[in-house]
RNA sequence: GCCUUGGUGGCGGAAUUGGUAGACGCGCUGGAUUCAAAAUCCAGUUCUUCGGAGUGUGGGUUCGAUUCCCACCCAAGGUACCA
C-alpha cells in the first residue's frame, strides 16, 4: 500500500511536480483524521451538556480494564458501534452523553507490581495513556471531560460511600425493598425481632426488646450483621492458593481462576458478603422490562436458579445413641413423589452429622467427611459421575408414613444449596437411583405404567402418582398442590421458593483494589463516616501477602483509623487508645463497575455521587454496548446496587440500562506454514499430500490477501528459518488458514494502530461495521479492508478533483435523488435497527450510481456527507469544510426520508387468478396511479397449478381484488 | 446432559409479510492504462457432464420455502451433581 514509491526506475525529473499535485489532490486519511481529532478536543465538540431544552440519549460502552497488552482490532467493535449510534442521535437533534473511562482496578497491574516492586498506578497511568492514545486515533466521540478511573481516589470515594450505604440498611421483605437499619434498630429496640421479615435472616436468634436494652455493642452489632445488605460472614470460598486471593463464583471457571488458569479450592474463611440473593426474585421480574438480548437474559435467569418447591421437615428416629429426636429440613421440587423416598442422603457438611452419627458408623463417616474435605472443588468435579457415601446408622421417620427411612451422607448433595439435606426418590431423580443402585437401597415405584428398572422416570409428563395414599391417581400438577396443602396443613413443612444464586463474597486479599471503609474497634466493625472518606490505598513495601498470611495491606506498617482525628493512619507512629485498625481485605473488581454510568452523569461531583437533577435529566442508559461475557459477573451485580440505591432514595431509576446489545468477538485468521519431518523444508499448502507435517504459526503480516508467504520475510523471522528450503506451487508457498482468538502466542493479533496508519480510522470503522452483524463474531482479514478504503476514496472523488471542490449549485437528476433518497431511506433504518453492515453497503451502491450519474450537485452530495459522517466522521468533516462549512457537521440535521424523491412509489394491488388463489402484485411506478394496466406474469409453476397463460394485459387497482382468467 | 445462537459460493456476508437466492466487499480471471510496478478504470466470477442441480441432512405444509412445521447432524458460546 505505498502510494508514494520515493524512486522509481526511468523517472524523469519532469514527473515530481505532478506527484506533489498528486499528493494534494488525492484522500489522504492520516492527515485529515490528525486534523480533526485536534479540532474536536479543542472545541469539546462532543461535549454533553448537563443542563439542555434537548430530548437526551445515554450512549454507554463497557469500560475497558486498561491491559498492558493495548488494544487489537477485535475490542474498538462495540466502541465503534456505539460512537456511529451517538453521532446518528447528535445529527437527530439529542442532547447525547457517551462517555468513556477505565476499570483501572485489577490483578495484571498488581502482579505486575508483585514482580517488579513497582507501583500498581504508575503502570496503569501508562496503560490508561496508550489506552487513550489507540482510542483518540479511531475518532470516537467521547465527552473526555466525563472520564472516570475507578483506581481514582476521586471516584472510590463513592465506592466506598456504596458500601456504607449497603452496611446502613437491610431487606426488608414486608416492603420488598431495601431500608435504612436505624429503622430496624427502632422497631428491635421497642418491640424484638420477631415480627420482622428480613431477607437473609433465617438464622437471626430471636431478639426482644428487653434483650436488645441489654445487649452490648458488640451483641448488638452481632445480631445487626444478620440483616446488613453487607455483612461478615464465616463462609465457604473459593479460594485461589496460587492467586492467594478469594473469587467469586463468576470468576471460577471449572475449578480453576477466570484469570491465570490456577487450581480453586473451597476454604472457610470470614469474610464480608453483599446480600444480592435478597434481590434473586427482583433481578429475575426485571428482565421482562429489559430490551436485553434473549441469551443474555437466559444466561441470568440461569444463574439465579429460581426452583420451586417444598421445604419439608423429617424427624429422627430415637435409638440407643440418639435418645432424642431431631428435625432435619429437605428442600424438594417433586413433593409428589414423597411417597417414593426410599432414604434420605445429607451433605457430608451437614451440621448435624456428626450428632446423628451411630457409633458403629463414627469411623466411616469421619473418614468419608474428611476425605471429602480435602478434595477439591475441581477434583469434585472431575469426577462427577463416581458415587460415594456413608450410612450415618440413623433414621428418620417418614412424615406420612412414619415408616423408618435410612440416611446417608454422600457428597453428590451440596451443602450451600437449599437445606444441605435431600429426600432420596430414586425412581424420579436419577442422582437418587444412581446412589440406590450403588449401595442396594430399594427403588420403589410410585408412577403407573412406568419402567424405573434401568433408569429414574424425570418426566413431569404423562406421569400417573401410584401407590402414594390420597396421592394416588392425580397427574404431576395435580399431585403437586395437594402434596404441598397436606404438608402444610399437618405442620411437616411448606412450599418454598429456592434459588441457586448466593450473596456474594465481597472480599479480595489484594492490594490493588479498593479499601473498605471499615475499621474494628475492639473487634466490631465501625464504618468511617461518610464525611472522611475516601479512605484511601496506603503505601506498602510489598504487594505479596505477609508472612503472616494476612491481605497485602497488613504490610504497611500501620493501616488503622484514629477515631479523634478522622484519618487514615498509615506508615507512622500511633495513639493505641483511640486508633483502630482498618480493614486488611480490598473489594473485588466488579465493585467500581457497579455505578460508573451514574458517575459519568456528574463525574466532578464532590457533595453526591451525582446530583439528583441532573440524575434525573439523563435517567437510565439508553443503549450499554458490551461483551456477553458479563452476562452473570458485571450485568448483574449493577442491577444490584441500582436496584438497592434506588430502594434508598439515591437514585431515580430501578434499571440502568434500558437496552444492551453485545457485541460479537473480532477472531483472528492464524496462517500456518507446515515443516516437514527434516525441520528445514517448508511445504506450500497444497503440495503436502500425506506427508507428516508440523504446522507452524506464522506471523499474519507475511502472508497476503491470497494466503501467499513472504518468504523474505520469513526467513528474516526467526535465525532458525534463515536457511529454510520451500516446496512452492507455481513459485508461490501458500500458508494454511486458521479461525482462531486474537492472542499474541497465535501470531494473529492485528493492531489498529498500524491499520489506521496504513488505511485511516474511517477506513477501519466501516470496515469493522462492514466484517457483518455486530451481535455476531467474526474473523478478521485485513485484505478485505482495500474495499472499504476504495469507497472512501470514490467518495472523495465525488467532492474533488484534486484541485478544487467539485461541488456546483447544480439541479440533481431525478435520477441522482432517487439515489440519495434510497441511501436515506435505508441508513436510517439500519441505524434504527443496528444493522450498520447493510448501510455501509449502501453508501457504496450510493456513490457507485452518484459517479456514474455524474452528480455534482449540492443538494445531493451535502445530505450525503451527514448521512455518512456518523461512520466515517473525518472524511465527512473535510468535505463538509471543503463544500464551504465552517465548524463541524457533527450536529447538522440528519437528512430526511422523502418518499416522494423515490421516483419509484409501490403500491399494492390485490389480484386473483382463475377465482382461485389470492395474490397481491407490487408495481413500482414512476408516478403512483389509481389504475394501472398492467402485464401480469405468474410463476410456471403457479401457472401449472392453476392451468392457464400468462403475459395477460389486465387492469389493477390497489385495495379492490381483480380476477385475472387465465 | 441442559440452555442459547448459528449452518447460504473460494472467503466475510445480503435477501420485506413465503415470491427471479448469492446484494455489497474480499479473493480470483481477463482487459484498459504504464517502459514497469503501484494506483485507477472496465468486464467476468455458485456448481455443472450445459440436461440441470443448489441455502447442513431427511421429511412435511404450499402453486411457490434460505424463510413456516417435524426429526436429525454439525459448530460456537454459556452452564452443570441445584434436589
Amino acid at each position: 500500500m505505498t502510494i508514494f514509491a520515493p524512486v522509481c526506475f526511468g523517472c524523469r525529473l519532469g514527473r515530481v511536480a505532478p506527484r506533489i499535485l498528486y499528493k494534494m489532490m488525492n484522500y489522504q486519511p492520516t492527515e485529515i483524521e490528525a486534523r480533526w481529532q485536534a479540532y474536536w478536543a479543542q472545541h469539546k465538540t462532543f461535549a454533553a451538556d448537563n443542563h439542555s431544552d434537548k430530548p437526551k440519549y445515554y450512549v454507554l460502552d463497557m469500560f475497558p480494564y486498561p491491559s498492558g497488552a493495548g488494544l487489537h482490532v477485535g475490542h474498538p467493535l462495540g466502541y465503534i458501534a456505539s460512537d456511529i449510534y451517538a453521532r446518528f442521535k447528535r445529527h437527530q437533534g439529542f442532547n447525547v452523553l457517551h462517555p468513556m473511562g477505565y476499570d483501572s482496578f485489577g490483578l495484571p497491574a498488581e502482579q505486575y507490581a508483585i514482580q517488579t516492586g513497582q507501583h500498581p498506578s504508575i503502570t496503569t497511568q501508562a496503560n490508561i495513556d496508550r489506552y487513550r492514545t489507540q482510542l483518540d486515533q479511531l475518532g470516537f466521540s467521547f465527552d473526555w471531560d466525563r472520564e472516570v478511573r475507578t483506581s481514582d481516589p476521586a471516584y472510590y470515594r463513592w465506592t466506598q460511600w456504596i458500601f456504607s450505604e449497603l452496611f446502613q440498611s437491610w431487606y426488608d421483605l414486608d416492603t420488598d425493598k431495601a431500608q435504612p437499619i436505624n429503622l430496624l434498630i427502632d422497631r428491635i429496640a421497642s418491640e424484638g425481632n420477631a415480627g420482622v421479615h428480613a431477607a437473609g435472616a433465617e438464622m437471626a436468634p430471636a431478639c426482644s426488646a428487653s434483650d436488645w436494652a441489654g445487649f452490648s455493642p458488640a451483641q448488638k452489632e452481632e445480631l445487626l450483621q444478620h440483616y446488613r445488605m453487607t455483612y461478615l460472614a464465616e463462609t465457604e470460598v473459593n479460594w485461589c492458593p496460587a492467586l492467594g486471593t478469594v473469587l467469586a463464583n463468576d470468576e471460577v471457571i471449572n475449578g480453576r481462576s477466570e484469570r491465570g488458569g490456577h487450581p480453586v479450592v473451597r476454604k472457610k474463611m470470614l469474610q464480608w458478603s453483599m446480600r444480592i440473593a435478597a434481590y434473586a426474585q427482583r433481578l429475575l421480574d426485571g428482565l421482562a422490562q429489559l430490551d436485553w438480548p434473549q441469551p443474555l437474559k437466559d444466561a441470568q435467569t440461569n444463574w439465579i436458579g429460581r426452583s420451586q418447591g417444598a421445604q419439608v421437615i423429617f424427624h429422627t428416629l430415637p435409638s440407643d445413641y440418639l435418645k432424642e429426636t431431631y428435625p432435619i429440613e429437605v428442600f424438594t421440587t417433586r413433593p409428589d413423589t414423597i411417597f417414593g423416598v426410599s432414604f434420605m442422603t445429607l451433605a457430608p457438611e451437614h451440621p448435624l452429622v456428626d450428632l446423628l452419627t451411630s457409633p458403629d458408623q463414627r469411623g466411616a463417616v469421619q473418614e468419608y467427611v474428611a476425605a471429602t474435605a480435602q478434595r477439591s472443588e475441581r477434583d469434585r468435579m472431575a469426577d462427577v459421575k463416581r458415587i460415594s457415601g456413608v450410612f450415618t446408622g440413623a433414621y428418620v421417620a417418614h412424615p406420612f408414613t412414619q415408616e423408618p427411612i435410612p440416611v446417608w451422607i454422600g457428597d453428590y448433595v451440596l451443602a450451600g444449596y437449599g437445606t444441605g439435606a435431600v429426600m432420596a426418590v430414586p425412581c424420579g431423580d436419577q442422582r437418587d437411583w444412581d446412589f440406590a443402585q450403588h449401595f442396594s437401597l430399594p427403588i420403589p415405584n410410585i408412577f403407573k405404567e412406568v419402567d424405573v428398572s434401568t433408569a429414574a422416570y424425570e418426566s413431569k409428563d404423562g406421569v400417573v402418582i401410584d401407590s402414594s395414599d390420597f396421592l394416588t391417581g392425580l397427574d404431576y400438577k395435580s399431585a403437586l398442590k395437594a402434596a404441598i396443602a397436606a404438608i402444610e396443613s399437618r405442620g411437616l413443612g411448606q412450599g418454598k421458593i429456592n434459588y441457586r444464586l448466593r450473596d456474594a463474597v465481597f472480599s479480595r486479599q489484594r492490594y490493588w483494589g479498593e479499601p473498605f471503609p471499615v475499621f474494628y474497634r475492639n473487634g466490631v466493625p465501625e464504618l468511617v463516616n461518610h464525611a472522611h472518606l475516601p479512605v484511601v490505598l496506603p503505601e506498602v513495601k510489598q504487594y505479596l501477602p505477609t508472612p503472616t498470611g494476612e491481605p497485602p495491606l497488613g504490610n504497611a506498617t500501620h493501616w488503622a483509623w484514629d477515631t479523634v482525628q478522622n484519618r487514615v493512619v498509615a506508615n507512622e507512629l500511633i495513639d493505641q487508645k483511640t486508633v483502630f485498625p482498618l480493614e486488611l481485605n480490598t473489594m473485588p473488581g466488579w465493585a467500581g463497575s457497579s455505578f460508573y454510568f451514574l458517575r459519568y452523569m456528574d463525574p466532578k461531583n464532590t457533595a453526591a455521587l451525582a446530583d439528583e437533577e441532573v440524575m434525573k435529566y439523563w435517567g437510565q442508559v439508553d443503549l450499554y454496548i458490551g461483551g456477553s461475557e458479563h452476562a452473570t459477573g458485571h450485568l448483574l451485580y449493577a442491577r444490584f446496587w441500582t436496584m438497592f440505591l434506588y430502594d434508598r432514595g439515591f437514585i431515580p431509576q430501578e434499571h440502568f440500562a434500558q437496552k444492551l446489545i453485545n457485541q460479537g468477538m473480532i477472531t483472528g485468521t492464524s496462517a500456518f506454514v507446515y515443516r516437514l519431518e527434516d525441520n528445514k523444508t517448508f511445504v506450500s499448502k497444497g503440495l503436502i499430500g500425506d506427508r507428516p507435517v508440523t504446522p507452524i504459526h506464522v506471523d499474519v503480516s507475511m502472508v497476503n490477501a491470497s494466503d501467499a508467504l513472504d518468504i523474505d520475510a520469513f526467513k528474516a523471522w526467526r535465525p532458525e528459518y534463515a536457511q529454510a528450503v520451500f516446496e512452492l506451487e507455481n513459485g508461490v508457498y501458500y500458508t494454511g488458514r486458521e479461525v482462531e482468538k486474537m492472542s499474541k502466542s497465535k501470531y494473529n493479533v492485528v493492531s489498529p494502530d498500524e491499520v489506521c496508519a496504513t488505511y485511516g480510522a474511517d477506513a477501519l470503522r466501516l470496515y469493522e461495521m462492514f466484517l457483518g452483524p455486530l451481535e455476531q463474531s467474526k474473523p478478521w482479514n485485513t485484505a478485505g479492508i482495500t474495499g472499504t478504503l476504495g469507497f472512501l476514496k470514490k467518495l472523495w472523488r465525488l467532492y474533488s478533483d484534486g484541485t478544487q471542490c467539485l461541488v456546483d449549485e447544480s439541479t440533481p437528476s431525478a435520477a441522482s435523488l432517487k439515489t440519495l433518497h434510497k441511501t436515506i431511506q435505508k441508513v436510517t433504518e439500519d441505524v434504527t435497527q443496528f444493522s450498520f453492515n447493510t448501510s455501509v453497503s449502501s453508501f457504496m451502491i450510493c456513490v457507485n450510481e452518484l459517479a456514474q450519474q455524474g452528480c455534482k450537485a449540492r443538494s445531493v452530495l451535502e445530505p450525503l456527507a451527514v448521512l455518512v459522517s456518523p461512520y466515517a466522521p473525518h472524511i465527512a468533516e473535510e468535505l463538509w469544510q471543503m463544500m464551504g462549512h465552517n465548524g463541524s457537521i457533527a450536529h447538522v440535521p440528519f437528512p430526511v426520508f422523502d418518499p416522494a424523491m423515490v421516483a419509484e412509489s409501490e403500491k399494492e394491488y390485490p389480484i386473483s387468478f382463475n377465482g382461485k388463489t389470492k395474490f397481491t402484485l407490487s408495481l413500482s411506478l414512476d408516478t403512483p396511479k389509481d389504475e394501472v394496466e398492467a402485464v401480469v406474469m405468474a410463476h410456471p409453476k403457479t401457472l401449472e397449478y392453476l392451468g392457464g397463460a400468462t403475459p395477460k394485459k389486465v387492469i389493477v387497482v390497489p385495495g379492490k381484488i381483480v380476477n385475472i382468467v387465465l
